[in-house]
DNA sequence: CACCAATTTATAATGACTATAAAATAAAAT
DNA sequence: ATTTTATTTTATAGTCATTATAAATTGGTG
């Protein structure tokens, strides 16, 4: 239960932190702060951005989701703290899961003398949707 | 030659676009376009910051270079176009090539329906060189 | 040399994110 | 149940890397 996750982190129970650990959980959408804000803002006039932030980042630092930094301007959210690898397309600009068999790594572990602790992997490229809709734009 | 490389772009030969490229020709540091224009200032007094990014843009979309978005305020540059991997040291920051056997593959190719482009794998963790200086963060 | 499109430059604007400080509140203590 | 207090939320201002703008400059062609 979500409640017993925050009490897990020792976090304070406000419903601004229920609303996006709700809105997150199950969530493969990968959403963006703002997102996350335009989507709750109605169910909560008071919500502040800066609560948004504050929350993921709170999250994210205990360890409980993940940021996703697959586009230069803006960071998405990911419930499953677990690393794999993302996708996202060029022409929908959508980001979906994406994990490849032979680059599942345990973390940490070495390289050579590099203590790696975690790791990213970004794919970019078209998604099976985009290529359906526009055949002309494959390869 | 680097005069050759430009023409081959169909971009003009200026002193600034020559400068950044001799800048980064076999650099493995991967400075940040601050870090370029900083280092240039002095030979370069009228370089202006937009030209650096300008430049560094119309060569990363030619293929020319690559960016290194490792960080989240700042990006990085690398005069080395083919994806590899990198490693960012959480203490001292520095970015370095941190390749990995079985992670080696040809781009493009398809995982799924997947059509992918590029892509690019970042590790974080600790560096040698700070593993040597401070041996109690060591794992 | 003269021309002009490409480039450079200075400067302002953008936008995601962070800092700040006052108001609100969850939850522990009484 | 009320009081208390540290935590959290909120509105707002600030930051900073990057981008846009438009005027000035310049490389390359004839
Ligand atoms: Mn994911
Ligand atoms: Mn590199
Ligand atoms: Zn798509
Ligand atoms: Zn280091």
């Amino acid at each position: 239960m979500i409640i017993n996750r925050l009490k897990k982190l020792g976090l304070k129970i406000t419903p601004q932190r229920l609303a996006i650990l709700n809105l997150l959980e199950g969530n493969i959408k990968h959403p963006s702060a703002e997102e996350i804000y335009n989507q709750l803002k109605p169910q909560y006039p008071s919500l502040s951005l800066a609560t948004v932030y504050n929350t993921l980042d709170v999250l994210a630092r205990a360890g409980a989701l993940q940021e996703i930094r697959i586009k230069a301007e803006k960071r998405h959210f990911d419930p499953n703290p677990v690393p794999h690898g993302h996708f996202l397309c060029r022409i929908c600009e959508s980001i979906h899961d994406l994990d490849v068999g032979p680059l599942e790594i345990q973390t940490p572990f070495n390289i050579r003398d590099y203590l790696v602790k975690d790791y990213t992997l970004y794919f970019y490229g078209i998604c099976p949707r985009c290529r359906k809709r526009d055949r002309s734009s494959n390869q």
